[in-house]
DNA sequence: GATGAATGAGGCTTCATTCAT
DNA sequence: AATGAATGAAGCCTCATTCAT
């Protein structure tokens, strides 16, 4: 009855805490869907203190998607194309991409979520800008480096390959519920993600290494 | 206080209205943020006759999602791509499914919406269940004519490949207030939508014309 | 969803199908608690005919009191005690007022909700009233013999006595659900009935039978 | 509207109040009848508040028979018997009883209520069971007494009897308003009760002290 | 006579937010 | 800094009743 009373005093600590619980619920259930007062029952301290620490539910969806967009950031930063082949430096990117989603399945209901009401929250961010301009940097040069020995196609627009490479994974991702339902299959089944991930190196390389233009 | 007593006392017809209300506000906000008393707004009757017809918001959910997955079951009957080669088969099949979820938006969202938590609504529709047997059908058809003509690349798993020509597009419609924050790119530009089915075309094309399975 | 149409065109039969309908709706949650929608399911016709019979659920309640009682009093007048020697009638009138509360849960249901609300419908009817005089001048007439003969004490209050007799029975049976938690007894078993009985007769003819009045 | 604002910020006595004033509005019209809003209104703070308290109608009510039934088992643990003659006694834990419904119609109509949902509500309680133990012993104790002394008939059934004591009082109390009208009497009158009290404090001990069981 | 579509007031409950402590 | 009591607007749903057909 009395217990809990964490009692922090560590305001970053406790900073933290609120936002892997409201990430948590909000992963869980979408904005309209998240609770403020199961975020507190999350981190085990009171209601109050999120509003305290972040103002309203709004600023906290905010925070939580800058905090998640940070980390994706760092996870992309972290990846080295330079020493990889064209070709391994794709299916590299791809997998990276696709695996990114496929352990973070908390990203793909906030970007869901965040895309339903307008990306509003977003648009609010001032951290979240040009979350990508590295990685399309390092997807062109590798574009270009393959052009150039001859085994990719040319003049590919960087951007929307990566969208597509993104798509290819994210799409199958974020979807799988109702496409279960729908093409009647068990997308949850063990072997799943890798027959898909092979798939989407399959098309974007077939793409990439077809050098005949002309279709 | 609108235009009340309307009293239409037309059963199929107020069936309807209530529906299409419903798939306004869902498609609107979700199906968390919409408001049971918006829809009877929209449809100018009363909110009890809602409950009268549907019996609850979540069954009127399922209702709409049903609703609406029989109208693209329908488009997508319409689609008849005997008389193509494969490959204008193949890229018609593309802009159809392009064109049917750029011109329907509320599709997206409610879809979203239902993949947020988890299907449920989907997963109680007896209607609703391996609705894309037919087109599968149709491109498999077509596949074989393109492998046997020796236009595309054997072996491919049709299934795989029709969610990605989906995958495509869907994803680059459903994400795009997001993906312009995050790509700094305006993705409701006038071409945008143009350059993007292009983009699509190519990427399948090229890889089911790359007969070079070996990648 | 056609089907059904039973068109009764019978308007006294339709009249009392509606009366059982509601008595059984009422008895099973007292007034507060019952549904017109309910009633009209259980007699099969539509909503709208209760309100053509009746006028509304009020004076429906009152009509089902009116016909509840009207039977329990042509059951009282089917009671003969004349033939019964003071004590055997006394017993009679015990069980035959026993086993009618037994045998008709309805009408206690319906008379605890008429309470809870201050007898306010049983006030509006002009049927109900006086119910009990033939019964009341029956039992009168048997304390009076009894006495005479030495069997039954003197100048025993009738309406008291009757009303004493009454409450043995139908208290134990009204709230045998609440008892039968307080007292951790089960007061459903098969006998449990029977026993109560046996006790109430005890009871009363203990008393009268007792003529020391200087208690 | 009224004074709102008073902002206690005391949850026990908060607690205490709402407690208070859904016993009030619970009596005034049983569980169906009782409207959340009133009790609201009669404790004077906002309706959110019994929602966080006690989470529920359901919940609440609950509570409130808790919280009665406990009052009345207080109330009887008060009543010491042992000093008294076993007439005595017994008049005394007659009168007691009578009085306690007297005294709390509140009582009665909770209980009226709970019958008619068949003790739904009572049986979810882990507090409320064999309430009436310690009372029965001291019936028991009693009636032992007086058998011993040759003023109380042997082998009476502990139980029945607190039943039928019970019973004499309550069914009168709790069908005033019924009882008034079908008997065409005023049971409201100032000496009703009073008469009531006496009439079954003779008719318990008449069959009490009458030792012939021949009967 | 009979239907059930339609109403609207009101029922119970939830929830983001505020604020006294 | 931290709590959780308190709020009030709004959410979903029910239900007695009316009324066009």
């Amino acid at each position: 009855m009395t217990a809990k009373k964490r009692q922090t005093r560590d305001p970053v600590r406790t900073g933290k805490l609120i936002l892997g619980a409201a990430r948590e619920e909000f992963a869980k259930a979408g904005f309209e869907g998240a609770r403020v007062d199961k975020i507190a029952e999350r981190f085990g301290l009171s209601k109050g203190l999120i509003y305290h620490y972040y103002g309203s539910k709004d600023e906290l969806f905010i925070a939580v998607l800058e905090d998640i967009y940070q980390e994706l950031r760092q996870e992309n930063e972290r990846l080295i194309l330079d020493d990889f082949e064209p070709i391994a430096g794709v299916k590299e990117l791809i997998s990276h991409t696709f695996n990114y989603f496929a352990e973070h399945p908390e990203f793909i209901v906030l970007v869901h979520s965040e895309n339903i009401m307008g990306a509003t929250h977003l648009q609010k961010s001032t951290e979240i800008n040009n979350l990508f301009e590295p990685l399309s940097k390092k997807l062109e040069e590798l574009l270009l480096r393959g052009a150039k020995q001859g085994v990719f196609r040319k003049n590919v627009d960087t951007k929307q390959l990566y969208i597509s490479i993104v798509a290819l994974g994210y799409f199958f991702l974020s979807n799988r519920h109702s496409l279960g339902v729908v093409f009647n299959m068990d997308l949850f089944a063990d072997d799943s993600l890798s027959v898909r991930l092979r798939h989407a190196e399959d098309v974007i390389l077939g793409f990439l290494c077809n050098r005949d233009a002309n279709v």
